[in-house]
RNA sequence: GCACCUGUAGCUCAGUGGAUAGAGCAGUGCCCUCCGGAGGCAUGUGCGUAGGUUCGACUCCUAUCAGGUGCACCA
């Protein structure tokens, strides 16, 4: 609202309209540049003077509103200073008004979107570089939730394929298969497909029986499946990830969509037989290197699968159509997107994020180098509660979940997409400085001083003087929560955890500063003391409204 | 070889083309008579390299070096 004002105000003076002038404005970063600024720079060649000229004369000729308390040119830029009372009233009063919507832009009220994330193969235990697409996933899915879209989260269920194939195989005439087991069982049975021709060869046999509609071979196949997907979301329901929908791979095998696909390819003239028999998509056009759709018995490859499957989800004509991916999947799913657009529709979105590496190098299944997730969360839990016995409390597994699992999530959030993750089981572990612990820490100490000052059950419909806020620390906490709503909308545009989690760190050190060094419950008098418990009220507000966001539960003690 | 992503402090990372590039960790020295110390204070010669665009570049463009990832019957 402070920019608009600005904006129209330097409407009147300059040629440019408002829209123009309100995209050149800043965020001061220093406060003896005030707190909005506007560089006359690009005004210069219009006006034909020199930019602190322009500076100097927009200033004489501005007439201030209320709202601002001050506005002085600084060589060549201007600088607007709001006035402290009535920003810190307007800033408390939105959030008080708006409560757990503050911040959201209420965009997709009315949408409806669809977010596919997750998807693993349903063949082990999540390491925790698949569980990286669940909690990117888990967060735009939860950050759209904010913005008012209806969200629906599918997972795509790879139940057919080569390597559901091989751990079917693996599996035997086992009656009993447990979740436990699949790693090691898939681990063996690669390493002995990979030496003998004859397994391998078993391995397609079943495939083709499964495609060609054996009923006991396709049983069989679900069976494992679902133990597989069983324990995965397990894993991820306790972290707070969720999913609506779970779509099998497998019925695009059995409703003729798969030929479909085929056909309208070969009408295009988009696919082509190779000599080996496989029918192969040419992608020329795009730049794209081909893409191999079947083998050379005709069954279908994954990606004819996904084909059909994106087709499926294009057909639901949501809002927005969103897919998390690995960075590893990029020119993959260009290839899936090229092939979808020349079949008539729009693709998803995607949002790409990098991989989980450990400091000592890549992570490998094969050489037993993978970090599972689940492991991560338990050593986390005993870590938490650890710290919960040393701060002289009783045991409290409960609790101890709460504030590692934030821990776990956090420890994942905090790196942007595009970046790998370097996972450091000490740094992971650690519970100071840039952590979840640290800001539950925040979130706690406003719980505390509310409660001594007995201020959840206080009636605080009475007026306040919002001018007593005038302390730095009161006055940059107040800063801190204006932006929240800024920062959503940069995560909205970015899809990347990071963002929040930043502006989360932020808010929780600039509550400490307050936190040292303005008393709420022996403040100076009562006045202040009221402006204070409306304020810390506020942190608490937009602490919980970004918690939802990155998926962080809230406990009441540490 | 081609394509995409990433090079910012010892380490891990922030940084919508605008003023003096910031955090956390580790190190060093301090602070528990203070609404909870999972805390706070002090301490720093850093934007891979070279050009270019611009009034202005960590940010955009080109080249180059380094790391990651992908590129024909895995999914």
């Amino acid at each position: 609202m402070y920019i608009d004002h600005i904006g129209e105000l330097l409407a009147q003076h300059v040629p440019c309209d408002k829209e123009e002038i309100k995209a050149l404005i800043v965020k001061s970063d220093n406060k003896e540049h005030g707190d909005f600024a506007f560089p006359c720079f690009p005004l210069a060649k219009k006006l034909r003077k020199a930019p602190a000229a322009i500076a100097a004369e927009l200033a004489e000729k501005i007439e201030l509103p209320d709202c601002f308390s001050k506005c002085e040119n600084v060589g060549p830029y201007l600088n607007f200073f709001v006035d402290q009372a009535h920003f810190n009233g307007y800033v408390i009063g939105e959030i008080s008004e708006k409560k757990d919507r503050y911040g959201s832009s209420g965009i997709g009220v009315g949408k409806a979107c669809l977010l596919e994330h997750t998807s693993i193969n349903p063949n082990a235990s999540p390491h925790i570089g698949r569980a990286r697409n669940a909690i990117v996933g888990d967060f735009v899915g939860r950050l759209l939730k904010f913005e008012g879209y209806d969200v629906k989260v599918h997972y795509f269920v790879n139940d057919i394929g080569k390597q559901i194939s091989m751990l079917v195989l693996g599996a035997g005439e086992r009656e009993e298969v447990k979740f436990d087991d699949l790693l090691n069982l898939y681990v063996d049975i690669n390493n002995r497909v990979k030496e003998d021709p004859e397994l391998e060869k078993q391995v397609f046999d079943l495939l083709y029986q499964l495609e060609n509609g054996d009923e006991a071979v396709r049983k069989r196949f679900r069976q494992i499946v679902d133990v597989c997907i069983k324990g995965q979301t397990a894993i991820f329901n306790e972290l707070g990830i969720f999913y609506d929908c779970f779509d099998y791979e497998s019925q695009f095998l059995f409703d003729n969509s798969l030929e479909d696909i085929i056909r309208q390819l070969l009408d295009k003239g988009l696919v082509f037989e190779d000599d080996l028999g496989r029918y192969v998509v040419n992608l020329e056009k795009y730049g794209l290197s081909p893409l191999v759709i079947t083998r050379a018995d005709k069954t279908s490859l994954y990606p004819l699968r996904d084909i059909a499957y994106t087709i499926w989800k294009c057909s639901h004509n949501t809002d927005k159509n969103i897919i998390i991916l690995g960075q590893d999947q990029e020119l993959y799913f260009k290839q899936i997107a090229a092939i979808v657009t020349e079949l008539g529709h729009r693709p998803p979105e995607v949002v790409h994020y990098s991989f989980v590496m450990l400091v000592d190098g890549k992570m490998s299944t094969r050489q037993g180098t993978v970090v599972l997730l689940e492991d991560f969360m338990r050593e986390a839990v005993n870590k938490a509660d650890e710290g919960i016995v040393e701060r002289g409390d009783q045991s409290d597994p409960e609790r101890a979940k709460r504030i590692a699992y934030g821990a776990v999530k956090y420890s994942m959030e905090k790196t942007s997409n595009e970046r790998n993750v370097i996972f450091d089981w000490d740094k992971a572990l650690s519970f100071d400085g840039d952590t979840g612990p640290y800001i539950l820490y925040s979130y706690v100490r406003i719980n505390s001083i509310l409660k001594k000052c007995g201020a959840d059950s206080a009636d605080l419909t009475g007026a306040v003087d919002y001018s007593l806020l005038n302390r730095e620390a009161e006055s940059d906490l107040i800063t801190q929560l204006y932006a929240f709503p800024d920062v959503v909308q940069k995560a909205v545009r970015e899809f990347s955890p990071h963002v929040i989690t930043h502006y989360i760190f932020d808010l929780a050190k600039k509550f400490s500063a307050f936190y040292r060094e303005c008393q709420v419950m022996n403040a100076e008098d009562v006045q202040l003391k009221n402006a204070r418990i409306r304020l810390i009220l506020s942190v608490r507000q937009v602490l919980e409204n970004a918690f939802g966001i990155i998926g962080m539960e809230t406990v009441e003690h540490m």
